[in-house]
DNA sequence: CTTTACCTTTACGTAAACGTCAAGTACGCG
DNA sequence: CGCGTACTTGACGTTTACGTAAAGGTAAAG
C-alpha cells in the first residue's frame, strides 16, 4: 500500500520523471514545463532529476489550483507563500495579507461550485419529471420500474 | 433598482453591447468572441447587436462557468445543455448522463475549494502564531491591541 | 451636412500551457 | 562493448482566449 518505495532505514527512494508524471497522469513535458516556471525544483543527481515527496506534493498542489482555474503564475507565488521563511514580523503581515485574498477568491468560487451544483439539481428534476411524463405517454403501463 | 429599463408596458428594452460588456465588467471583444464560439446569439436590428435578459443569463453562466476553470467550448455544451428540447426519452437520458458528469467534475472542485480553504486556515493559524511570537520577542508589552 | 459616439467586420498579435519532434546523453545488461 | 531504454536539452508548433489596430457603417447632435 506503500506509494513510494523506500529502503530498510525507511528512507523513501526518490522518483524518476516518468514516475511522477504517471503517478499524477501528466506527461514529463508538463512536469517539466512547471520546472520552468519555477514552480517546482527536482534535485539534480548528475542530470537526472530526482523527485522527493516535497516535490510530489507541491505538484499535488499546482494540479490542484489548476482545476480550480487559477493560472501558474499566481499558483506558483501562492505555493511559495507556504514555504516562505516568514521570519520578520512585516514578512508575516504581508503573508497574511496574500491569505486573505486567496480566501475571499477560493470564497467566491465555493459560492460558484455550490451555485452551480444547486442549479444542476434543478435541472435534473425537471428531466426527471419529462422523462417520467415521456415515460407516461409512451407506454401504457403507468407505473413500473 | 431595475437593473434594465422597461417601457410602460413592463417589457425591457435590450442592451448594447457596451451596456452589457461593462456590466459583467468583461470587454465588448470577450462579450463577441464568445458569439464566435456559439455561446450566446444576440437578437440583430440591422447590423447591431440587441442583448436580452436570455443573453445576459447566458453571459453570467458563461463567466461562471470560467471561474470554475472550464473550457469555454465545455461551457458551451453545458448551457448548450440546459436549453436543449429535451423532447424525446433517449434525448433525455443522454442530457441526464450528461448531467452526472457535470456533476461529479463539480463535486471535485467541491472538495478542491474546501480543502485549500481549510489548508489556507491551518496556514493562517501558524502565521498568527508567529506573529504572536514575534511581537512578543520585538516588544516588552507582552499583551496588547 | 459634418461631427461625434458607438457600433461593425476583418485580421493579425499575444500570452499561457503545454505538444511534438530532434538530437544528444547516461545507464543497466547480455 | 554494443544495445536498448529512459532521461536530457533545445526549439518550434498548437490551442485557447482573448487584445488590438485598421477601416468603415450608422444615427443623433450641433
Amino acid at each position: 500500500m506503500t506509494s513510494a518505495p523506500s529502503d530498510a532505514a525507511g528512507r523513501e527512494s526518490p522518483w524518476s520523471i516518468a514516475q511522477v508524471a504517471d503517478s499524477f497522469g501528466v506527461t514529463h513535458r508538463t512536469v517539466r514545463h512547471y520546472e520552468d516556471l519555477g514552480l517546482i525544483a527536482p534535485e539534480r543527481r548528475g542530470t537526472q532529476r530526482l523527485y522527493h515527496r516535497r516535490d510530489r506534493t507541491r505538484l499535488g498542489l499546482i494540479l490542484r489550483g489548476k482545476r480550480l482555474g487559477f493560472p501558474l503564475e499566481e499558483i506558483r507565488t501562492i505555493i511559495d507563500l507556504f514555504d516562505a521563511p516568514r521570519g520578520r514580523r512585516t514578512q508575516l503581515e504581508y503573508v497574511l495579507g496574500q491569505v486573505e485574498q486567496r480566501r475571499h477568491d477560493l470564497e467566491q468560487r465555493l459560492r460558484d461550485v455550490q451555485d452551480t451544483i444547486e442549479e444542476l439539481g434543478e435541472f435534473e428534476q425537471r428531466c426527471r419529471a419529462d422523462l417520467a411524463r415521456a415515460a407516461l405517454s409512451s407506454t401504457s403501463t403507468g407505473v413500473n420500474a
